[in-house]
DNA sequence: CATGAATGAGATTTCATTCAT
DNA sequence: CATGAATGAAATCTCATTCAT
């Protein structure tokens, strides 16, 4: 039946537009002062309208999780396909995947935080934290087995693969929170600094991993 | 007149007191679900006379960031009263700043993080948002020229002090942001957890640091 | 026009079909929780097709007396067919009837309260309020006049027929609805508790209209 | 502390005066109809008032049931005063003192039948629907006392004195909710007539009572 | 100073109803 | 006829803030 397909498309191109109206919002007001109503406007939808889609106010913002998370691991999944890289070439494609997640939506990190942070956790559905654990699980595992495939056969160097993932991910999680200033007059600027000092992170970082 | 003093002392003990349960409460609620009464009940005291000492809920949630900054500028003073160090050793003693400053205030990077997260600082007075900037400011001031005084004397390492102050800082808000888990079974464990990474972590960048 | 006909006998049909299926859901939910979408999901049609039989939530939650004051009706004539039975046989006659009608369905009394609640009664079609009451005169008239017919020929008992019709129906009425206890673990132990309370209470009564 | 003790007086006095407010606003528009904003206009006060008293909708509902099965409860253990009384006294003193609570507050059975209704009983606290059920049995089991404890030195009368009792409260129940013409011009008029129904009714019940 | 009851604007959410398909 | 997504008004409830005591 193409028509039940149809509807199914359309249903989910709904959602992700809601999303996105929602993420626009969110980028302006933060996640606590943005409401249900400003989301609805950006959307060019009702109110009601919103809950046909998400369960609540706590689920549409932890639903933009999952949305960031898919790309983040869609990334990572890329770089497996990368063979024959030394450590340091790996680092120096996370850094540019990294990069790339983050001017595909510069709000992830702030989200993901959002979540992490107690504030919404708790009233969520079991399947949607259930999912976005999953989800971020798999985004730290690829990551991670992207640094085992390649330096196994190398020189013993990059032991410690989960925690070189952890601490990599960690600090460009930093960089992009401490970093982010508000006012910043324009986000094209602001993308500039950010790739400067997250490559003397790395270059840094990647010296340091070497024996 | 020491009776103006004391006045003022006391007052300043209330205020403290304040801040203390609304750190308790946060960390339990996240900032946005906490209410006012929360606060109160936990400081033991009426929803009104929290307005006394804090003129809205962000003033006093941005109290918090200046009470942990305060903190943090006094462990950066004296680390540089500590000279003769090299880089590694600065390193070290970072490290071990950093990490006594977190637990005095687990809290702390939550807090500064959404004080950046324009959720509300753009209806803070104007003063407490000078005095915030300007403490975040004579703290990273102070990590630089620990740096600084440092490597002067050595061989033309670290020669962006500024950098690798934003970044070693950078490294540990996300280390601490990123690995907290809300569900931890003990703070204890919680904070061994952190060591451990935050050590690794400090540990390949002193390497990366050294040409 | 047999084919008319048969548009009008299903459209009917249909009509009931949507009238038991909210029945069923007012058991559960009552009235004022009850909503279309629970409806429509019980009838197994969409929210928007109920409209189609019904002008709105009030008109349907009504057109339930109407159906149940017409079985009512029914079961009176029924009574009023047989003759030549003194008081005694009458009301024990209407006992039988009564509890009939209840066990065809058991949210008559609460549907009949609702109606007369001015819960919603106010915003009616008048159309719909006039059968309405029509109906409920009808069905006094006919409980009355059963009394009326039989007790003429005999001892002068029983001189105030419409009162104790309204004595008897609300005695009824009053016993269904107090001891409907919604908890009940089975619709037939509560239909023989309500039979043995019930028949005591015709007993008491036939003894005392009996001069 | 008197101060307390005043303070808890004004308190429960609010509290009384928002439920006559309520009872008002009920009397209109029914209780699914009615809202909180009205019941805090007729007591002039705001809407999020109500809730520092009452912790919802359906709790404010079922309150005013609990504050008339209180005065009912008084009444019966006036009744159990009057000693020396035979069956046929007793009937008609419980008469005058159903009559008498109905004057009080003739919403009453339209309460408790709201009550009943499993409309709201779902998802009242615990503490709150215990407190109900149980005033309702003591005010059943007041009843029925009365019945008994007179009717022990009498003529083996009255052996089923609980039955009695319900069936007389059902009676009482039931001709007042059927009764109840909305419409009613007049709440005097609507008064006499009840009584006069009611009279008739327990007199002829009286007469069947006695073997 | 401290209180805490009251406020009332505003947030989330629901749901009867409509209408394009 | 039937659908069911969309609506949007309205309801419930929350909570930062005030103010009389």
């Amino acid at each position: 039946m193409g028509i039940k397909e149809r509807k199914e498309r359309e249903k989910e191109r709904r959602r992700q537009q809601i999303l996105v109206a929602a993420k626009r919002v969110f980028v302006n007001k933060g996640f606590g002062k943005a409401t249900m109503e400003d989301i609805a406007n950006e959307a060019e939808l009702s109110p009601g309208t919103l809950y046909l889609y998400f369960k609540s106010k706590d689920e549409l913002c932890a639903s933009l999780s999952v949305r960031i998370l898919e790309y983040l691991i869609i990334r990572m999944e890329h770089l497996n396909g990368e063979k024959m890289l030394d450590t340091k070439q790996k680092i120096f494609q996370l850094k540019k995947a990294l990069l790339d997640v983050y001017e595909f939506d510069p709000l992830i990190f702030r989200n993901l935080f959002y979540l992490k942070s107690s504030e919404a956790v708790q009233q969520l559905s079991p399947e949607l934290l259930d999912e976005i654990n999953a989800l971020a699980c798999t985004a730290m595992d690829k990551m991670t087995s992207f640094f085992e495939t390649g330096t196994r056969k190398e020189t013993g160097v990059c032991r410690h693969p989960r925690e070189i993932t952890e601490i990599l991910w960690a600090m460009f999680y930093g960089l992009v929170l401490w970093g982010k200033d508000t006012n910043a007059p324009d986000q094209k600027d602001e993308n500039e600094r950010l790739e400067k000092i997250v490559s003397r992170a790395f270059e840094i970082f990647e010296r340091g991993v070497y024996v």
